[in-house]
DNA sequence: TCCCTCCTCCCCATTTCGGGGGATTCCAAC
DNA sequence: GTTGGAATCCCCCGAAATGGGGAGGAGGGA
């Protein structure tokens, strides 16, 4: 953090102009920081990436045009050591989860406090990672649980648009059987008491966005 | 807007520190406004109204404390001609129609440009109104819908909890037949395929929160 | 006063869920 | 090559939800 280290060049990612404007003047006000670019959306983030390298990306998730977690998966792919912080409203454990397989470094909460962001940026940069307490926390709470299934999620998402169990089934060319048991083990899963309580638990967690 | 008239005082009221910062910067940059407190909750928001008097006030919805509706309805109850542009994530039509209901003069998104929130913030400021087009849509689509009772969200909310009818019924003290009643109507309401459905429904056009 | 909405309760018939059980196939991993 | 998970399908059965009907009382506003 001495004067005579090269900044920390930074690349913001968000489609909210506003909360771009926070950052960037929150970075200004860091001599150790260096705002290099920003992009609104995915895409432009991987081709910002490309053109800046930067050191540390902040990064949004739920953006239009291409989301935040397939975008850390792009970067990543190419550049594997690509320090990403991911930074968001909330939006349950589950879409951490991903964004941390995917290769994030870091999940932050955007009200978080300013000092908390600056630091946590340092952290990063210094090859930590930092996850925020209240994610970490819930996160830890559902480690043990068994994760949906790619098939579960199919159903429960057509439950959660109004169809019964038999509609799922013709909509997705299988039996009713094969969807009830299907609900059986989602309700399992999510501890829920029934279909109705296991689509808002999958809504909070994230595991499905309706 | 000439340089002889006095600038629009402006207040925000966001928790997100760094939406603050950005709006701030914004304004920071606009010679015609002149941000003069700032407040991260509902509760310092009515005290910053009443210490300042700004001519705009800047207010997210969803804070801890006090909310944003129930803030604005607090200032206009004092101060009945107090010009307020409600600034948040989208959350459904039916909570910007609750903060129109409650004085709110403008709804928009964060996620708009700079300066269409500039140019809201003089258009409020010389009396008219202005919604985010897509929110204002959404709410036409529902100006027929009767909206839910009270009594049908607190059954609703049961219900989105996971209670069967009759746990809902034991806990409101009703008979299983009247929560049965209730979730008809409220099916009907919402255009809802079943109760699983109506939940959803009701959590995207922010009827109910989860 | 009358009218309307809301809340409340009831009946009926049918369909759908939910919780048991078990079973097969397939594929990938160990 | 065995083990295990995932996906598929089947049975039974009681409980719950759905959809139709009707109806009375309380309270607010025209």
């Amino acid at each position: 953090m001495s004067s005579t280290n090269p900044p920390i060049r930074i690349l913001i990612v968000d489609d909210h102009p506003l909360l771009r404007e926070g950052l960037s003047s929150l970075i200004a006000g860091q001599p150790d920081m260096q705002l290099v670019a920003e992009a609104e959306n995915g895409e432009q983030a991987l081709q910002a990436f490309r053109d800046h390298q930067p050191d540390i990306t902040l990064m949004d998730v739920q953006m239009p045009m291409m989301n935040g977690i397939d975008a850390i998966t792009a970067i990543r792919a190419q550049y594997p050591t690509a320090r990403i912080i991911v930074l968001t409203t909330y939006k349950g454990d589950m879409q951490a989860l991903r964004a941390i397989k995917a290769g994030a470094s870091g999940y932050l909460l955007k009200s978080m406090l300013r000092k908390e962001l600056v630091e946590t940026i340092r952290s990063v940069h210094a090859g930590r990672r930092r996850i925020a307490a209240d994610i970490a926390t819930e996160m830890a709470e559902h480690v043990t649980d068994d994760e949906l299934t790619a098939r579960e999620c199919d159903v429960l998402r057509l439950v959660a648009a109004g169809n019964a169990n038999k509609e799922v089934a013709a909509r997705m060319g299988i039996s009713e059987e094969t969807v009830k048991t299907h609900m059986k083990n989602v309700m399992t899963k999510l501890g829920a008491r029934d279909r109705t309580h296991a689509v808002v638990v999958a809504m909070k967690r994230g595991i499905i966005d309706i």
